[in-house]
DNA sequence: CTGAAAGTTTGCAGATCCTGAAATTTCTTC
DNA sequence: GAAGAAATTTCAGGATCTGCAAACTTTCAG
């Protein structure tokens, strides 16, 4: 990637985020229409006029192009935690910086529901969506070890807060997907729900 | 499925259990051995001389052989967690079945470590453990809906207290992977920190 | 402007995955 | 045993995905 001093792209690296999203558009809409197994890559590709093996350079299966995953989020959510002042308590810090997610999510609402309603539609990409988080759960936990130091009684912790914390997350996307609303309030609720302790809902 | 009044199988449906069986085993040793590129489905069948196609009567795919997963046993969870008594917080009751289940999984120690270390070892296959997880997580959210009632207060709780119950169930078994000791003693901790709403664990 | 370096796209060959359909074998039941 | 049900196999074929080398585009230095 080359970047010039005002944080700009050259026009080959802008062409090729131009082609990523022009993929993922792509494989959106097509298998929102037909379904997951009516839409092969070279569909795909064809739709944005590339040839199928320029689909495989950029998603290693018609699955990835679908997930809107990026690698820049996650080292970016990372930096987030780590960022966090020191005295704030883990699932508070992460509260917060999954908050801001949120707002960005919420950003490009069209594109995630689209996204959510595929993901609906073909249940077997489900798995895909979780390993998302799953990805990023290393890298996260890792900087949560580093926050709270190295001790016995800690031993497990940071898996479980961030698997916690994105479980979270992803329960109040999938509700957001099937109601209207700001995501950052259904984010909150779990979170506040999960700071309690899970207690049975008092009617 | 045949079954005669003593609860025994006819030899047609014990051969099948045995074939899956086999399938299964074959299809962790080996990628225990070769890593999962290094293993097709040809190789599986073959191990246990059966056709490739037989394989696929099966399981749907490769990686869907490696997973254990098993139908009866959600349904079971479901049942276990139906049948806690009325009283019970729900966090309470999902400890109480996912302990029993705990008990389980640790009666097939050998088989689930292997199968974990091929996890590990293959990271492409997360994302399947991870939603073996997700599909009973429908099932059993519905068990929960059911057990606190309809009411708006509750919006979104079943979803999220089974999700993060299974979360805690998950990262309690992945510890267990990596370490010695009793998978149950993981579970119960992990449900200890989730039931506290997971504070800073203190040095 | 020009040519070389670097990066991207493409076509192609090929292994593997997975499915449908029909033929064959194995098991159950009468 | 013979009929029928169920499982397995064989076969054909479409789709996924990878490696490789050729062709093309962009970048950049001179």
């Amino acid at each position: 990637m080359i970047v010039d001093s005002s944080g700009e792209l050259g026009r080959r690296d802008r062409k090729k985020l131009e082609t990523r999203a022009a993929l993922e558009r792509a494989a959106l809409t097509l298998v929102a229409e037909r379904g997951l197994a009516g839409v092969t890559v070279e569909d795909i590709a064809e739709a944005v006029d590339v040839s199928s093996r320029t689909f495989f350079n950029y998603f290693p299966s018609k699955e990835d192009a679908l997930l809107g995953s990026d690698p820049a989020v996650e080292a970016e959510l990372r930096e987030s935690l780590a960022a966090a002042p020191p005295g704030v308590p883990v699932l508070q810090a992460l509260r917060t910086v999954l908050l801001a997610e949120a707002e960005r999510v919420q950003g490009h609402r069209e594109q995630w529901l689209l996204r959510l309603k595929v993901f609906e539609q073909n249940p077997s990409l489900l798995p895909r969506l979780l390993a998302m988080g799953a990805e990023a759960e290393r890298g996260l936990a890792a900087v949560v070890a580093e926050r709270i130091g190295d001790h016995p009684a800690a031993a497990g912790y940071p898996e479980l807060v961030i698997a916690v914390a994105l479980t979270a997350f992803r329960v109040a996307m999938l509700r957001w997907s099937s109601a209207d609303g700001e995501l950052a309030d259904l984010v909150d609720e779990a979170f506040a729900q999960v700071a309690a302790g899970l207690p049975d809902p008092t009617p």
